[in-house]
DNA sequence: CGGCGATATGCAAATAGTTGCATATTTATA
DNA sequence: TATAAATATGCAACTATTTGCATATCGCCG
């Protein structure tokens, strides 16, 4: 149940609307958290009836209303709630895994496909967050310190995925 | 939606009940997936629906009878189809990475707790992966090869628990 | 001019996963 | 000798997530 606190914390760095934070969790953050926009807006509803957050409407012509949303004060203490509580580590889970551990029954050569497939899409969000960090290294000193919890967030994504990458050209090299 | 091919896999290798694969799923496999009991009773009353597995009792005094499941060609058929189609990688999800995102607004010896509790999980189920390495590599060369696969799922799994417990250190060193 | 992608929000239905409860015996442990 | 853990299965209710659909405009590309 963290889709809620997620959205919470980022409403908290910084107010906007169900659009934005799908922007925002397809962007650094969806490195640790992720959603559809459906799943945002029905979280921002119910947080909303909880009385965790509320918006003002930002009038566009043409295009919907934006709902710019902000955190309230009962959303804050909720989220430092939260926050104090303790979670347990998530487990992998991740179809290929199966593939590969059940490599005997499945057609050797779409599976060759799907890892190098897989390997590819690794590679491309390594190759991005690599990117995210420089940009973060060429900050000012202040700033990088500012943001550095974030910062740890993106290196454990950077980790991941080379972890994976690394794996992935282990299990290729057993495909003759 | 792969619990259901999970569940298949681990009956192709060895037919077995609910409660066996309960079994399966906290061990070796339960390192790319898992899944409550519940869930798995009430995938295999699906499966059993849906004509992929069948079952015989094997009736026990005082315990409830042991249901054996076992694939069927229908269910090998699917399994087979699932395997040639592709699957997109999994994001990680970890309510951990939203505290140290938004470690400003959390109380600071919780966090120190809650990441040392983390960091000492992840040393314990690496411990155990090494352990069941240590094991892979006394057996035979036959066995090996054979079992060689799984292996690779759990080379992933030693790979992610070190890259955790790494990553924990690394934050860690960030709070005096 | 026609289609596509971005902007912006949402409902409805289905599937997946979690939590809490229930039952009943045997065997090991304190 | 009580109590816990392991064995074995399952229902019911809830929460979380995915999939499919719907609407409406603007700007860009060919």
């Amino acid at each position: 149940m963290s889709l809620k606190h997620a959205i919470l914390v980022l409403l908290e760095k910084e107010p906007g609307s169900g659009y934005d934070l799908v922007q925002r969790f397809n962007q650094g953050i969806g490195n640790f958290w992720n959603a559809s926009h459906q799943q945002v807006y029905q979280q921002l509803k119910k947080l909303h009836a909880d009385l965790e957050v509320e918006y003002d409407l930002a009038p566009q012509s043409g295009k919907p209303d934006r709902k710019v949303y902000r955190i309230t004060s009962s959303g804050l203490q909720e989220l430092k709630r939260w926050l104090a509580a303790s979670n347990e580590p998530a487990v992998v889970r991740d179809a290929l895994l199966i593939k590969v551990f059940a490599a005997d029954l499945a057609d050797q050569s779409s599976l060759r496909d799907e890892i190098d497939r897989h390997r590819q899409l690794h590679a491309d969000k390594l190759a991005a967050h690599l990117a995210a960090e420089e940009k973060y290294l060429q900050q000012p000193a202040a700033r990088q310190k500012a943001m550095r919890m974030p910062y740890m967030t993106l290196r454990l994504g950077i980790r991941y995925e080379r972890q994976w990458l690394e794996w992935l050209e282990e299990v290729q090299a057993l495909f003759p």
